[in-house]
RNA sequence: CGGGGCGUGGCUCAGUCUGGUAGAGCGCUCGGUUCGGGACCGAGAGGUCGAAGGUUCGAAUCCUUUCGCCCCGACCA
């Protein structure tokens, strides 16, 4: 594709400049790309068919991922009673105020509240206890694609609502060493996944003290960079040690015969990645969908004149029908009633890839004409090895995306040494900041009051920050921390 | 939860200050001509003004309460 690119010819009008304001920007491009739309119950929002489909490429992948190292999907229920979620005291006191409870019941007060599942390892707790004996019932791997609710004082839309989907996998194991793999097999799942499928570049890292999960031993996350410097976590793993174990009484008889309290882990990514994927990648004009999650990778877009239904638009299904047979997610449109340039300004809107134009000229030329939706590059593509063609070029968008995403993120990551310089790196659009830390929460603290900052987390091969003073305090440091602003 | 802004056909908004019985553009429906970057002409449908209560002869407009959405902050595995 030799042509130029024409960034600058806005045809999509409808969406708030991200320059303007990137708030209403993200809104507009939900709304506009018809991903979600409000429901009549605050802080819950419908998922609508073209941004469930992004779900469930995400599910789909994501669950092959899982199943091939090992772990099993089941369903666990949505009620827990209310005495479960107060067994673990971290736990509790981490979730406390984010529960929804069931108080009555076919028409009658309940005897005990029941509460709407925040997430389940108190449930997935009750039932490892009663199946976990031996050692040689574990590991136990098990995941759930499901719903939760947490309610939220201030939501949008995918990035943070009242009720929202994920998946949360549990596991027991025999060894703290063996949970600790877990743990980080799954962090690296997320980020193979978040790179090569949402081409979302994500750093890996654990999480401090006051960021980490209630109840966990250990927290680790992945941390994305979104188009305002904003960080997103699109996901976290964790260690849970006994703490479960114990609370619930999870034991097994060891090879040494002694009785023992398993070791367990809990992890999970929800729907807030469709979020990052928008804010990652999309433009002025909307939404721009990585071909690996796009519910349709190309759309063709028939030019009717003259008798193209005779010879245009055989020829559109006869390439949509052969791209679909290489396994090509594509979607003819050929509804009479949008005008072509409708049509381009509308699939552009929804981040559809790629973007076949089919008309009378293309046909005469044996060509069709093809517009890329990441770098707006237009350019006519033989009919003659087309497929093939396609299947390169889309290759290629899903590479171009995350490189021009991991750009993006390089440009916005600096290294601070004094605490003016991660001052200063706060204004305006932030992005992440490396800078040592002594790993005081107090210091932490600080550093969020007064700069909102936050530690996303310590990333792995950054562990050692010799030599050099806390940010904060000026002791000396024990780690480098990734500090941004987030959402 | 605190501060601010906003709720009027599907969407964006005017009308509210100075009460007099609801308007525009886009979209939608029908017919026709079009169609290579959000087409054009003609004819139509559609709202009781977020909700409840109050003041008044009369309320989108004034008063009270309430719900929702957005922004900033607090809070948030």
């Amino acid at each position: 594709m030799a042509a130029k690119p024409n960034q600058d010819e806005a045809f999509v009008t409808e969406i708030t400049k991200q320059s303007i304001d990137f708030s209403k920007w993200y809104l507009d491009v939900v709304r506009k790309a018809e991903l979600a739309d409000y429901s009549p119950v605050k802080g819950f929002m419908v998922i609508r068919p073209y941004g469930y489909a992004i779900w469930e490429q995400i599910q789909q992948q994501l669950d092959q991922r899982f199943k091939a190292t090992g772990h099993v999907n089941a369903y666990f229920p949505l009620l827990i009673p209310e005495s479960l979620l107060l067994k673990e005291a971290q736990h509790v006191e981490g979730f406390a105020p984010q529960v929804a409870y069931v108080t009555h019941g076919g028409g009658e007060e309940l005897e005990e509240k029941l509460v709407i599942r925040p997430t389940s390892e108190t449930i997935f707790g009750v039932m490892y206890q009663k199946w976990i004996q031996s050692w040689r019932d574990l590991p136990v791997l098990i995941n759930q694609w499901a719903n939760v609710v947490r309610w939220e004082k201030v939501t949008r839309p995918f990035l943070r609502t009242t009720e929202f989907l994920w998946q949360e996998g549990h596991t027991a194991h025999e060894t703290a060493e063996e949970a600790q793999e877990e743990t980080l097999k799954i962090l690296a799942i997320y980020k193979e996944f978040c790179e090569n499928v949402l081409a979302m570049p994500v750093v890996d890292g654990q999480k401090s003290d006051s960021e980490k999960f209630a109840g966990a031993s250990k927290t680790y996350s992945i941390e994305a960079l979104m188009g305002d410097g904003r960080a997103l976590q699109a996901g976290t793993s964790h260690n849970l040690g006994q703490n479960f174990a114990k609370a619930f009484e999870i034991q097994f008889q060891g090879r040494d015969k002694t009785l023992q309290h398993a070791w367990t882990t809990s992890w999970g990514v929800s729907t807030r990645l469709i979020g990052g994927v928008i804010m990652t990648h999309g433009d002025d004009s909307g939404l721009i969908l990585p071909p690996a999650v796009a519910p349709y990778q190309v759309v063709i877009v028939p030019i009717p004149r003259g008798t193209w239904k005779e010879t245009v638009l055989p020829k559109c299904e006869e390439i949509a029908a052969q791209l679909k047979a290489a396994g090509i997610r594509v979607k003819l449109d050929a509804d009479e009633s949008q005008t072509p340039g409708w049509k381009f300004s509308e699939y552009e809107m929804r981040g559809v890839p790629l973007r076949l134009e089919i008309g009378p000229k293309d046909i005469e030329k044996s060509s069709v004409f093809a517009a890329r939706r990441d770098t707006r590059v237009k350019a006519s593509i033989p009919m003659e090895g087309l497929t093939d063609a396609i299947t390169a070029l889309l290759a290629d968008i899903q590479k171009s995306l995350l490189e021009r995403a991991r750009t993006f993120r390089e440009e916005h990551t600096s290294n601070a040494d004094s605490y003016d310089a991660l001052k200063a790196a706060m204004e305006g659009r932030p992005g992440f900041v490396i800078a040592p830390w002594c790993e005081e929460a107090q210091c932490e603290a600080d550093i969020k009051a007064e700069t909102q900052a936050t530690i996303r987390n310590i990333p792995f091969g950054y562990e050692q920050a010799p030599d050099k003073p806390c940010i904060k305090c000026g002791k000396p440091a024990k780690v480098s921390a990734w500090f941004a602003k987030a959402y």
